[in-house]
DNA sequence: ATGCATGCTCTCCTTTTGGTAAGTATGTAT
DNA sequence: ATACATACTTACCAAAAGGAGAGCATGCAT
């Protein structure tokens, strides 16, 4: 699927101006500026958006099931994640005074949001990833030879 | 301006739905998720979104006043921005062979198709950001008395 | 000769990040 | 009495990120 052709000057123009509208209207604030940018940093550590990812599909989870969908995570890391998340208002912590202890993770409705807004990232991502691929190798293998 | 009102079935759902469809297509080959996780967290870095936003801003920029904008980044870190952004076929860096030298950075339209796939979390982060800063402000606060 | 401007690169050092492994609390099962 | 399961927390350590500052190549101006 070919979502842009060459650099075609009225696509570009269109592109630009869809993003410096949005900037127009969401960016003056330097707050909005730091917490996007920290937003996407916690996001990016990897581990967030996994558990974004399972907790829209599941719905509900427990934390040893989630640290078994989250193959690799560690107790600590995801201990960490998912308090940040709560911090937030991304997610709720819901503990059942049981024995042994049985505590549940869902999205709230902000969390929700949170993940489809990512999904443009994960779209051009998808749509990119060959090309990217290729920029790179050519990239890396040019220079190598005088 | 309310987004999203209290979690009501029916907007769940659909959000639900929209991540899910966009994961459904684009998620299931473990290399975009490698290029999302890795291109999410270069962009986290904070230079990287800064670097993309002022190109798409001033369409073509230099080394120096890339630094002057991008204030607070150290040369090195600004080299290292660009060169990994060259390298994704993000911008383009174009060598005027003058002395002193000159040289121009360009996104690629693969790189402002990238700036506008942002503006999706962007958005939301100016939306949400004065309940988020109250969720937070909540959760530190309670707890500390028993 | 000296200095300056630009766009880097390289080294050193500090901060941050993240993993491993162990410990904790509690009631139930054996 | 002992072991176990769950959901953490804590201490320690290694790796990675990132900032400071110096060095470098080049040619023009003084």
């Amino acid at each position: 699927m070919m979502v842009f052709g060459p650099p075609d000057g009225e696509q570009l123009a269109h592109t630009r101006a869809l993003f410096a509208q949005a900037h127009a209207d969401a960016a003056p604030d330097p707050r909005v500026e730091a917490l996007v940018v920290e937003l996407i940093g916690r996001v990016a550590g990897k581990w967030t958006m996994l558990v974004l990812e399972f907790l829209t599909e599941h719905g509900t989870l427990r934390f040893t099931q989630l640290a078994r969908l989250v193959e690799g995570i560690s107790q600590k890391m995801l201990t960490q994640t998912l308090r940040q998340m709560e911090r937030d208002g991304l997610l709720t912590r819901t503990v059942h005074p049981v024995v042994p202890p049985r505590v549940e993770y869902a999205l709230t409705p902000r969390g929700l949001t949170l993940g489809a807004a990512f999904c443009g990232v994960w779209v051009w991502a998808a749509e990119n990833l060959v090309e990217v691929e290729a920029a790179r190798q050519r990239f890396d293998t040019k220079g190598q030879m005088p």
